[in-house]
DNA sequence: ATCTGTGAAGCACTTCACAGCG
DNA sequence: CGCTGTGAAGTGCTTCACAGAT
């Protein structure tokens, strides 16, 4: 079955409610509850699930475990996800540091970068290698996902590179409009696009005045 | 007229091809070439900028400068918005130290946390300052946009401080489906989610095996 | 001839509403 | 009775296809 795509971008959302729910020791979670705790409706929840099976209990609602479970077959996050970054400027360097991915199974194990006095530089137990040994580097070790982190000019022709690798999962940071071949899996993350549409609803409506705690 | 709210999501891209377009020295562009170059239907491009007015020339096509200068104004791209942003940990300070919002016209103008050996540090000219301040700060000297760069335990609270201080644009970086009023304008823009619902699709297929460059 | 702007048709996603199970 | 799972109805978005302007 073609499962819609944004129904796929919603799974993560659950999984993230279901793992609070089970820090919080609680065994079972209606779609009510679920909803509640999302901003998305009950019917919803139900219907996404329903594509990919039947995991509640009428009159009951989902076991927290058993549901959380099987989210994560489906979204493939009973596994690792080896990461191959290329760019390591201010930005790449930033995305190396960051510490929510390998909570979550998605570990950088590559760094790329052009420039020549990066190159060999050692960042966090990885030593940054050339650009141009993308290629050699990766046909010994596969990667699942591409980050992108290099100017605008250059992604493109990094994006080519990564698809030519066999990547097929690509974060991009660069402000371009990339284009990959059927089959290759590309998301735009940079936080300036959501700033840009957020402005359009923020223009009209004045700041309000703040009666703020004073003194 | 109520624009649909993915059309606002795409009016970005179109500026982003337009001012590369007006780097090129173009004149005029078609909706045509413009949906080549960023992956989207010529119908669907027109039908967008038919929502906001006719910006267009039969037979010709629009015309580069002008058509950004619409779009900016539609989007409030005209002038400068001040942004706030709330915990300078790690992830914080790779925010704080990202270059690609003020080109934009994003300013990030106030840094706050809730560490007292934050606060009071300087980063890139900005004063670090206590949490607690944030409605008295804002109060003085108000914000469009919050950025909320916090653990996830206390970025529901600072969500709604900054709501109280008649913030209505946020930007969150905390892994919490965060509750806003309406009217606030709220997205989550982690990188986690991006690919969690990728590795959906990425799972099943097996990664290709590569004929590299070999020495 | 070329390319826009747009009703109308088509498709995709969401919500309703209820049968059916626990 | 409570809550899931799901066809059917409803809503929203995309694409078609063509009249009309240059």
């Amino acid at each position: 079955m073609e499962i819609p795509p944004v129904v796929i971008d919603r799974l993560p959302l659950y999984t993230r409610a279901l793992s609070s729910l089970q820090t919080e020791g609680r065994d079972v979670v209606s779609s009510q509850e679920l909803g509640t705790r999302l901003g998305v409706t009950p019917a919803q929840i139900r219907k996404d699930l329903s594509y990919f099976g039947r995991f509640g209990k009428q009159g009951r609602g989902y076991n927290v475990q058993k549901l959380l479970d099987e989210l994560h077959r489906i979204l493939g996050l009973d596994r690792q996800w080896r990461m191959a970054l290329v760019g390591v400027g201010k930005l790449g360097r930033a995305i190396l540091g960051y510490e929510g991915f390998s909570p979550q199974g998605f570990r950088i194990v590559e760094a790329f970068d052009a420039s020549p006095d990066r190159i060999g530089q050692r960042i966090n137990s990885l030593i940054v290698k050339d650009t141009r040994d993308l290629e050699n580097v990766l046909s010994k070790a596969p990667v699942d996902v591409g980050i992108v982190a290099v100017p605008a000019e250059f992604a493109q022709d990094v994006i080519d590179t990564l698809v030519k690798c066999g990547v097929r999962g690509i974060l991009n940071y660069a402000p371009i409009a990339a284009h990959v071949p059927d089959g290759v899996h590309l998301k735009r993350i940079e936080p300036v696009l959501a700033l840009q549409s957020m402005t359009y609803y923020l223009k009209s409506s004045p700041r309000p005045t703040i009666t703020a705690a004073r003194g």
